[in-house]
DNA sequence: TGTACATCAGTGAACGCGCGTTCACTGATGTAC
DNA sequence: TGTACATCAGTGAACGCGCGTTCACTGATGTAC
């Protein structure tokens, strides 16, 4: 019946939220449009709307991924604090600092989710509260709920780093706010 | 020889920074603009090139200031780790959540800094620098550097808390998630 | 003091541009015979 | 197996709109005489 099977619109959608992902993270919401990320994934922009009703549409759709793919990745971590160190090791660099589109969406995109329609901040909330949870379980296997109030405080810290570090334009000094993440992280390891 | 006088155009001057300052803190940079802001100072669009070059020099010269209000803010304090409570209790409750247009202007501009002009960069880092320096003093009045990494840590910890807590749908959340901050943050004063 | 003039902050229509979105169309493919 | 057809993912020009910016103009005011 179809002219192409599932698989191909399955994996072409795959491409606009993968380029999407990246180029919001790099870009902003607001200042990527749906003509660029479509030709960074193979497409013209009409093609567009076979996939997603709206922008806006896209932009939940992609919260809600990129957040979930935070989260399965501090999953896939080894158990425990050990986990998490190595978590807060990756984060807290010149590397990460430097390509924000491979990166966190929180620090990329947290301050855009505010001017957001409903969806995409109940797509963030979703994901946020994942992401705590899991950290949460690292900081303390045995009682978690216990361990919230430092899981977010690790968390917010990390991303209002990673945000300084990018925002800043003397690099030694955005090298010293990296650094005393690392050293504030491990405060809140205890 | 002047029409007016200078204070006048001063006066105006101000009128439009004060909008745009708010404007930029409630919608974004790249949302808020130039007739909106212009508007807001009770003014047209076409008065604004006879203040500013273009929008970025505005959002530059915006940028700077903001910060330095914040410092002043600080500066403005009692003296010492008094000071600093009353600034994290003031920071981190609903009402400065809900009021981003009178608020930090760290927590609502920074993660588009990093996509503006190079000189609204620097003015931001000249800021951030300036507001380190006034939160390690009061952490540490006799030796300042060694507090820099906790009062660096310190400060993303309140901005990255207000960010999440603006970005969550759940006002339980959002909640838990200042609460958290003033925890974390006593935390940071030792 | 009264009048003509020069100044310039502010007006508001117009510009080119890129945005999100729409739509008539194309053409490669799976299906039916 | 070979051919005609139906499907629909993708094309690309066009839309209205709001943006930053420009510019010819206005008109309230300080100054000169």
């Amino acid at each position: 019946m179809a002219r192409y099977d599932k698989e191909h619109k399955d994996a072409t959608r795959r491409r606009i939220l993968d380029s999407a992902g990246q180029l919001f993270k790099k870009g902003g919401v607001d200042g990527s449009g749906i003509a660029t990320l479509m030709a960074d994934a193979g497409l013209t922009n009409g093609a567009f709307y076979a996939h997603f009703d709206s922008k806006d549409h896209l932009v939940a759709t992609v919260v809600a991924e990129q957040l979930a793919v935070q989260a399965e990745a501090l999953r896939a971590l080894p158990a425990g604090r050990e986990g998490l160190e190595r978590f807060i090791g990756e984060y807290l660099t010149p590397q990460h600092r430097d390509n924000p589109a491979a990166g966190c969406p929180s620090a990329a995109l947290l301050d855009e989710i505010v001017r957001c329609t409903d969806a995409t901040k109940h797509a963030y909330t979703e994901g946020a509260e994942a992401i705590i949870t899991e950290i949460a379980a690292r900081l303390s296997p045995r009682k978690p709920d216990s361990a919230r109030a430092r899981a977010i405080g690790l968390y917010t810290m990390m991303v209002g780093t990673l945000q300084l570090a990018r925002a800043l334009d003397d690099d030694r000094l955005s090298r010293e706010v990296l650094a005393s993440g690392v050293q504030n992280a491990a405060g809140f390891l205890r």
